[in-house]
DNA sequence: TCTGGGGTCCTAGGACCC
DNA sequence: TCTGGGGTCCTAGGACCC
């Protein structure tokens, strides 16, 4: 019913075609661990580990030998070595993952402009367009994933289908280094078979609700009523659940459309009880969420505080503001005052965040940050003594009174704080 | 086994306005 | 004196994805 191609595999065929399969869906393979090999070509062959080796780090990409041990994405790094004593465990580099992600998305571009990044190391293209230039889909997935090895290393699967949902799963089916097209009429063949956690949209709870009412298959899904989902799940997601159990999806790939908010959170090493230490924090990330504000040009309306405690409970509160702003000190005033609002004296806290929503174009062309030199002392100490603290430069002091930058130095705010856990 | 950090989307209740 | 319906905005929480 369909045909895989990739190194060490066996081509049965010449191109297989269907007029209607446009969609590709690309996926890189182990991406933040290819990348690290890149550097580390020793080490190919052998279980490697991309995370945090702190005491609450957690696995962000892991090399298909060391998955072979039962390694797997978001796993506490305590379990995963458990599991695979002799992983070799390197810390992630984002501005590395960021560069490459960057290169491959442009070999994609050269391809078609109908390009959907969909994470830093995921993208879907409709190629329905390029067929007379560039040849088939099946052709031009061929080609992408050549050009991607040839110029950057890394590998990658490509799964084509008509909709994004079945051209997703069969990237995944292809995987790793692998291509797989799945035609139209083999389509629910393909996927009625699957487990329900293969539907987008179902993760730990909903499939654990499906599996109570004695449902294991998409197959299953499918051939239940919608109502009895609705009932179940809720309308919207009993509706899209058995829509994409038909194959159903309408959503056309689309260029990539605005961010809807920019945030930071971060969990201490320790739970924490000192509101001096949270407050610097905050401090911190509301600096560096305006930073990142001020970079892409736009300010936001809606700060949003993000505790969690020791017991893992997680609370958030939000203070919409009469006008847009993308100013440090407007930030953490907002974020303080949230803080000030819950705060017992007492709590243990695990992790704090800070985040702006409701984004819009605009913002300041100066400073406009710290201008008061007393906030700005104050700002300066706060900032040093978190640094010596946390010994991972959080911020640094000169974040706080740079002008928007066009040029951003790789990790000058970003750097040590953990950050982003796309692209496995 | 003990749970990161970046996000998006959905639901639901209450306030407020017409 | 008691009571409408629709629309929008705000807030909080939760599930999910990579």
């Amino acid at each position: 019913m369909s045909k895989q191609d990739g190194s060490g595999r066996q081509v049965t065929n010449s191109a297989l075609d269907d007029p209607s399969a446009t969609i590709l869906h690309v996926d890189m393979d182990a991406f933040f661990a290819s990348v690290e090999l890149l550097e580390r070509p020793d080490l190919r062959g052998l279980p490697v580990i991309v995370g945090g080796t702190a005491g609450r780090g957690v696995v962000t990409a892991a090399t298909y030998e060391a998955r072979k041990f039962g390694v797997n994405s978001a796993m506490p790094m305590s379990v995963a070595l458990r599991r695979c004593p002799n992983a070799i465990v390197l810390p992630p580099h984002f501005d590395r993952y960021r560069h490459f992600s960057q290169r491959v998305m442009t070999i994609f571009h050269e391809l078609t402009p109908l390009v959907e990044p969909l994470s830093i190391d995921e993208a879907f293209l409709e190629v329905g367009g390029a067929r007379k230039l560039l040849g088939t889909p099946w052709e031009i997935g061929t080609e992408l994933r050549r050009r991607v090895h040839a110029e950057t290393g890394l590998r990658c699967s490509v799964g084509i289908a008509a909709t994004k949902f079945i051209a997703k799963l069969a990237s995944g089916r292809a995987k790793p280094d692998g291509l797989l097209l799945i035609p139209l009429a083999d389509t629910l063949a393909f996927l009625h078979p699957l487990p329900i956690s293969a539907l987008w949209g179902v993760g730990a709870k909903t499939e654990e609700r499906l599996i109570r009412l004695g449902m294991r298959t998409v197959g299953d899904v499918a051939h239940t009523p919608e109502s009895t989902l609705s009932r179940a799940l809720g309308d919207g997601l009993g509706r899209k659940l058995h829509e994409l159990s038909w194959a159903r999806d309408p959503r056309r790939v689309t260029t990539r459309s605005e961010e809807k908010s920019v945030g930071h959170e971060t969990t201490f090493p320790h739970d924490v009880t000192d509101a001096v230490v949270i407050r610097r924090e905050l401090l911190g990330m509301s600096d560096q969420v305006a930073v990142r504000l001020r970079r892409a040009g736009l300010q936001g309306r809606t700060v949003v505080l993000k505790l969690r405690y020791g017991d893992f409970t997680t609370i958030t509160r939000s203070k919409t503001l009469a006008e847009p702003t993308d100013v440090a000190r407007r930030i953490y005033d907002e974020v303080s005052a949230l803080f000030t609002a819950v705060a017992t004296g007492s709590e243990r806290i695990r992790l704090v965040g800070v985040r702006m929503e409701q984004l819009s174009p605009g913002g300041s062309g100066g400073p406009g940050l710290w201008d008061d030199d007393e906030d700005w002392r104050d700002a300066e100490q706060a900032v040093d003594a978190v640094a010596r603290r946390f010994g991972r430069g959080l911020v640094r002091p000169a974040a706080l009174v740079r002008p928007p930058v066009r040029d951003p130095r790789p990790g000058v705010a970003e750097s040590g704080v953990a950050e982003s856990g796309a692209g496995r």
